[in-house]
DNA sequence: TTCCTGCTTTCTACATGTAACACTCTCCCT
DNA sequence: AGGGAGAGTGTTACATGTAGAAAGCAGGAA
C-alpha cells in the first residue's frame, strides 16, 4: 500500500479550502478568518492558518498587510495574464509528453476524450471538468516535474475565473476538436505538432475570453 | 514615507534564512530544524515555522514527510529543467519587455551592462551578481506580474546549482556579449528579436552547463 | 562482527495563550 | 445634524505548551 501521510491535518484543511474556493462556496472577495474557519472545521487556529498561506503560495487567495487574507478576485486582465503563461508552459509540455507518454497515459487521455464527446452538448460543468482533466494529464506526463507544477498552478488559480470564460456549445465544441487535434499528436509521437496544436488551442480560447469581454464590457 | 509593513518576523526571518542558503551557509541538504534556527535567531518557533514553508513554496528548501525540511539539493537534471522553463518564461518576457519597458529601465538595464562589462574579467562572483540583476530588470518590466514572479523564482531557485555552472572566463565573456545583443533588441523595441535573442542565450548557457557534465561526469 | 531491542533525545504537528492592532458602533459635544 | 472620542469586538502575529513519532545511541544476543 502506499504511504498515507496525508493523515496531516494541515493537508485536509487545504483541500477543504481550496475545493470550497474552486467550487465558489468561499467567493472571490471573501475574508478568510482563521478563528473563525477554525471554528467550522473543528480544528484548532495553526494547521488553518498554515493552510491559508499555503493557499497564498498557490495565488488562490491574497493577503492584504495586516488586514488578514481575502480570496482572489480575478479581473480579465489576470486571466489573460494567466492565459499567456498557459500557452507558453503547456505548449512547451505537449512537445515532451509527446515523445514520453506511455501508451496506458496515452489511453487515459482518449478516455477523457470520449468522455467529453459525449458529454460536450449542454453540460458546460461537465465539459469543463473533463477540460482540466486533459491539460493535467498532457502537463503531469511531460517529464519536467517543475514544468508540471506550475503548469498545475496555473491552471487551478485559472479555475476562479469560472464566471468569465465562455461556455457557448459552439466554442466547447471547438474546443473538444482541438483537443482531438492535440490527441493525435502525441499518439503519433510528433512532438512539434503537439507544442503547435496546444499553443494554438490555448491561443483561440484565450482570444475568444478576449472578445467576449471587449465587446460586453 | 512608504508603509514599513515589514517590521514583521516572519518576513525578516524568511529573508536571512533565503540569504543563508542562497550564500552556501546552509549548505544543500542541511536539515532546517526550527527550534535550532528560533533558539539562533532568538524568535519563538511560529514565525520560524512560517518561513520554512514559504522557503519550501519557493523551491529553496524540500520537506520529505514527518522527517522535517531541508535545504533543497540540485541535480543535473534540476538544472536542466530550470534552464528549460527559463528559456520559454524569459524569452516570453523579454518580448513584452521590448515593448512595455521605460527608458529609466533601458538605462538602468545599459548600467548594469557596463558593470558587468567592466566585472568580466576574473570575478566570477560579481560576474554572476550582474547576471541576476539583469535577467531581472527584463522580467520584471515584463508586465505580465504572474510571469514576472514565476521566471524570479525560478531564477532564485537556479542559485542553489551554483557549484554546477559553467565560470570559464570566455564562457563569461560571451553571455555578456549576449545580453548586449538582447540589450540593443530592447532598445529598439524589436520584441521578436528580443525573444530569439534570450532563447538563443539561455539555451547556449543551458547546453554548456548539459556540455560540462556530461563530459566530466 | 552484525543484528536486534529498548532507551533517550529531538523534532514535528497541533493546540492554546496573549499583546497589539483594526474595524464598528454608540454616544456625546458642537 | 454632523463629527469625533471611546468602548467593544474580532483579528493578526507571535509565543508557548505538549502528545506522539522518528532518529540516534547503547548494549546485549547470535
Amino acid at each position: 500500500m502506499q504511504p498515507i501521510a496525508s493523515a496531516r491535518v494541515v493537508d485536509v484543511v487545504r483541500d477543504q479550502l481550496r475545493s470550497a474556493i474552486l467550487a465558489g462556496d468561499l467567493a472571490p472577495g471573501s475574508r478568510l478568518s482563521v478563528p473563525e474557519l477554525a471554528r467550522q472545521l473543528g480544528v484548532s487556529r495553526s494547521p488553518v492558518r498554515e493552510a491559508v498561506l499555503l493557499l497564498v503560495g498557490e495565488g488562490l487567495a491574497v493577503e492584504q498587510s495586516r488586514r488578514g487574507v481575502e480570496v482572489a478576485r480575478l479581473e480579465l486582465g489576470d486571466v489573460l495574464e494567466l492565459y499567456e503563461l498557459r500557452i507558453s508552459l503547456e505548449s512547451l509540455a505537449a512537445r515532451h509528453a509527446a515523445e514520453r507518454m506511455t501508451n496506458t497515459d496515452l489511453v487515459a487521455l482518449r478516455g477523457v476524450l470520449d468522455a467529453q464527446g459525449a458529454a460536450a452538448v449542454g453540460d458546460a460543468r461537465s465539459f469543463r471538468e473533463l477540460d482540466l482533466r486533459f491539460h493535467e494529464i498532457v502537463s503531469q506526463t511531460c517529464g519536467n516535474t517543475r514544468l508540471a507544477r506550475h503548469a498545475a498552478l496555473l491552471a487551478r488559480e485559472m479555475r476562479l475565473a469560472a464566471p468569465l470564460m465562455v461556455n457557448e456549445p459552439w466554442h466547447l465544441r471547438q474546443s473538444h476538436e482541438e483537443h482531438r487535434t492535440i490527441e493525435r499528436a502525441l499518439r503519433q509521437r510528433d512532438g512539434p505538432a503537439a507544442e503547435n496544436a496546444m499553443r494554438e488551442h490555448l491561443g483561440r480560447v484565450c482570444q475568444s475570453v478576449r472578445n467576449r469581454h471587449s465587446t460586453t464590457p
